[in-house]
DNA sequence: GGCTGGCACTCGGTCCGTGCGAGTGCCAGC
DNA sequence: GCTGGCACTCGCACGGACCGAGTGCCAGCC
């Protein structure tokens, strides 16, 4: 019923008001910036049910309302709309991101792009290891029995491991090892690769068997099981912005950040068909991130995410500004990859 | 005479119980604490011409005295003893270091030590390329005129870049062109590598001279070039335990270590024939570090410099811990460097 | 000549009481 | 069901008083 309809229309302003102003917002000052229609009284009123329902809250008496997690929630999912972005900033990804050399510098751009079109700390995930292809695979003769393994994948990345190994190696070993492991691995998901390995071992020249069997292992273990995915973080500056934003010190956010583990987690749930992912608040169910919202959605060619890619902030944040940030960038990024 | 050496030791009294208090230091305290074998109105004699010296300062009348830029600097040059580490430090150091499987995860792990000794911000610089030598080039062929450059140096780092060729490329001509170029740069330092183009260009076949070119003038315009020296940075946790030790906010601090190029500026000065550079607050030249020092230094294999790392933190800092802690791990990972 | 104890003085920090204003909840009336 | 009015509650800013740390200076002592 209308009665309702206007309880929400009370809490989108609420939640628009908090945001622009950072001052808890009181009935008058709603009722004078916004067109509801009705007195202060009237909204003092709605204000109670809201409260009662969890929606908002009263830092102390005698102060105004502020959202509430669940708050920003139901704003997020039912009050607020897509903010397009200005021509000005699609143009300015745009001048941003071209003219990037290889895939380190591709993100380093877009983490800063994205820091600065939000205010906010900015967080992008190396394209994942096990969503990626092999495109190339060197090896290169350190010492006698060690080997730089060199991992090219299909979306630019590189990665390195020494491998130690079992036995001395001629010169021809090494050629000859590079070639089998690119005829059995080249074009291949990273996240097949381990059912490759048993075939190709069993194929193996006997004299190279044991190398094979040692690179391969290496290969499999190290690059690609999880949790060796990277992150690119940017914008931690905006952080003291906001600093009156987090309860207490900035620490535990800091070092969250810097632990990676953690923001990686909330970064990788990249399966949902394109929609911007927000966690607010206590969802993020970590204790650092008490008071801060995650913003992340994944980043892809075509139709196979890659990787994500979000921001990380206040709960009292421009979300449709934000998730409009986040979607357009991850789209630049995905179209810029899928070109190389 | 014995009067200036006295005065001397209070001054190094000042530092040592301001670092360890963050309070201003009375000479009552002064007295108490140490034993100077004079009364507390001598010493503010003492501290009267100190002041006057400019070693010191008050931040306001009736309260204590504070050292200046220039006393630290005494304090570093003349009054502190290098500090050895505990053994538990250097097992740690050891212990931490162990097990790194390739040069990014060595200087992770280097960041994250640091900074977890220091207490404050840590800096490691990855090894320059133009110290470095050429240890193999890979060249991968992404589309008909599109090659894949991978640089692998002799210190384990591996570089990429994508080249647009003005030619399309058979694959028998990319095979050759890997031959022509690790022929011709293996084992070369990289800061030597421009001076072999016009050579190699000269000797390659005459159908493949435009691609050596093309390929030759990204590999030493792109990779030898100063300026894509990367870094690490960690410990920006940190900076919210000492925020209190900078004016005003952490922000343009926290801005500079994000523009990379200023704290590259201060880390990569490493020719200091091993001894460890401090460099006090306004001594550093830019705004952004007021109230900043840097303790730095080089690390490398033998006699050779390959990068700089070390940490950024108030200038009320434990001088001598942190140089001691700055120069053992340079020592350690310089060794580890070493052996691969 | 240099050190010491004593003393007057300064001044920032803290505590407390007051006044103000924003904001609320409730109620009677429309 | 909305509105205007009203009493009430608190947080906060302001200002004065007090306290104590620390100083500079001076006269006296070794």
């Amino acid at each position: 019923m209308a009665h309702d309809e206007r309880r929400l229309q009370v809490l989108r302003a609420i939640v628009q008001d908090y945001v622009s102003t950072n001052d808890p917002v009181g009935s008058k000052a709603l009722a004078e910036r916004h067109d509801l229609g009705v007195s202060p009284a009237t909204i003092r009123n709605d204000m109670a049910v809201l409260e009662e329902q969890g929606y908002i809250t009263q830092p102390h008496t005698s102060a105004g309302r502020v959202p509430t997690d669940k708050g920003y929630r139901l704003f997020v999912d039912r009050l607020s709309a897509v903010k397009p972005l200005s021509a000005a900033e699609r143009k300015a990804i745009e001048r941003f991101l071209d003219g990037a050399v290889d895939l380190h510098d591709v993100l380093g751009r877009t983490v800063r792009l994205l820091a600065q079109l939000t205010h906010q700390v900015a967080v992008v995930q190396y394209p994942t290891l096990s969503r990626s292809a092999v495109r190339h695979l060197e090896v290169v003769q350190l010492t006698a029995s060690r080997l730089l393994l060199v991992l090219i994948t299909d979306t630019g990345r590189v990665e390195q491991r020494v491998v130690e190994c079992p036995v001395d190696m001629a010169q021809d070993d090494v050629a000859d090892l590079r070639a089998l492991l690119n005829s059995a691995f080249a074009g291949a998901r990273l996240a097949d690769a381990g059912g490759r390995v048993p075939d190709l071992v069993d194929t193996a020249p006997p004299h190279l068997r044991a190398l094979v069997a040692a690179v391969s292992a290496t290969l499999v273990e190290t690059l690609v099981e999880p949790g060796e995915d990277r992150l690119v973080i940017g914008g931690t500056a905006n952080l003291a912005r906001t600093a009156l934003d987090f309860p207490g010190s900035l620490r535990p956010l800091l070092e969250a950040l810097e632990e990676q583990v953690v923001v990686l987690k909330l970064i990788s749930e990249v399966d949902t068909g394109g929609a911007v992912l927000v966690r607010i608040g206590e969802e993020n169910a970590h204790e650092a991130l008490t008071g801060a919202s995650v913003v992340s959605v994944g980043y892809g060619t075509g139709d196979r995410a890659l990787g994500g890619l979000g921001i990380v902030g206040p709960t009292r944040m421009d979300y449709p500004g934000n998730m409009a940030a986040v979607r357009a960038v991850a789209r630049y990024v995905g179209q810029l990859l899928a070109e190389s």
